[in-house]
DNA sequence: CTTATTCTGTAGCGACCACTACAAAAAGGA
DNA sequence: TCCTTTTTGTAGTGGTCGCTACAGAATAAG
């Protein structure tokens, strides 16, 4: 195996505490200190296991986007219908920007309105998840679509990006302090509005 | 008069350029040697002119919301109707977000997720506005429920905080680079769902 | 053993941060 | 004129930022 000296720390759980951090705090007000603190090594060995701040807040993200922050996304693409897997996309996004013991809102949310344009690498991954999460929106609407299910409107792109500023709209809302149930009567709304607007 | 040497700069136009500027580029990412640069000053003179960073951005975005960031409030509760209110409130906002030259997206918003909530004086700033934005909406609502207008739902505090939701996510949306017609275009989604939801 | 390789801790790099001490400059009042 | 008051420009303050040079420690290979 590797022929130096053992790294000393648990690269995966490091990046579990990174994750949390990041989004606890956002990517600006995030420091190296903070940081090194937090995973409990010093900042050359942070930077030997993850080259730079803003390629750990990559690693952190993909993290982020493969555990909780990932949910939603495969509640939406595994519903049968594009209303369930909507109504299940939105449910469980205030559930991720709610829950007790954990960051309020959304780990991408934050770091898309906080990150300085200037920092290309986080900017350019957060538009590209960001492109991905639309994507997998349309992509559902238009399976249901072509399935016959009746959709609120028949421009799908607009659909889109309607339930996606939802979510945004959520996840400010998680961030300034709105409570569990609160967001989930808004997505009562949300929904209600899908089923008055669809019709077969 | 005053007594002692005259100011050598345009107080009220050095406000204008520094709302210009947190706008841009939110309350962290900028420094007070941008704003001295933009506003054609040595940091003395700003700090005797406004005190500190943090209270120059309440007075920058208290001249916001005086402003262009005023209009959509205005509409609201100008409207005949509490339909015509909101429409006009989402309107409005598009175009704040979305002005050619003028930055993206709305500057509280951005502010509120970009700024450490360490900051005290510009965090509890921010929680003030946003609950008169809340109460807007809420008296807006309130007027036209007594006044017999339908509404999409009869819980006024989900309808106010679904509405700000909306506000919200036009803002994110605008500041990742969504277009004015784009934008629009979600809109109408929001309002063929009143105009479905609202029954008399 | 020696050597090569990799990680760790200390300690500190230059750059930038918000902010200010200080003295010269510019006005009014006496 | 001389004094008081306020603003101005210069030149910094201590602190924090992301990041790294360097030497020692810990492992595997020969």
């Amino acid at each position: 195996m590797g022929r130096g000296r053992p790294r000393g720390f648990d690269r995966d759980a490091a990046l579990d505490r990174a994750m949390r951090l990041f989004w606890t705090r956002g990517y600006q007000d995030t420091s190296i200190a903070d940081l090194t603190d937090a995973l409990g090594i010093a900042s050359p060995s942070l930077y030997a296991a993850f080259g730079s701040k803003a390629s750990l807040f990559c690693a952190a993200a993909d993290r982020y986007q493969e555990r909780d922050g990932g949910r939603p996304g495969t509640a939406l693409a595994e519903a049968p219908t594009a209303r369930g897997g909507v109504e299940a996309l939105l449910r469980q996004n205030v559930a991720l920007f709610t829950k007790r013991g954990g960051p309020r809102g959304c780990l991408l949310t934050r770091a898309t309105l906080s990150c300085p344009p200037s920092d290309t690498t986080v900017a350019t991954y957060l538009e590209r998840s960001r492109r991905d999460r639309l994507a997998a929106l349309r992509t559902r609407l238009r399976t249901a679509e072509a399935a016959g299910e009746p959709l609120p409107s028949d421009d799908i792109d607009t659909l889109a990006q309607y339930y996606d500023a939802q979510v945004q709209g959520l996840a400010v809302r998680a961030l300034e302090g709105a409570g569990r149930p609160a967001l989930l009567r808004t997505v009562d709304l949300t929904m209600a509005g899908w089923d008055a607007l669809s019709t077969r």
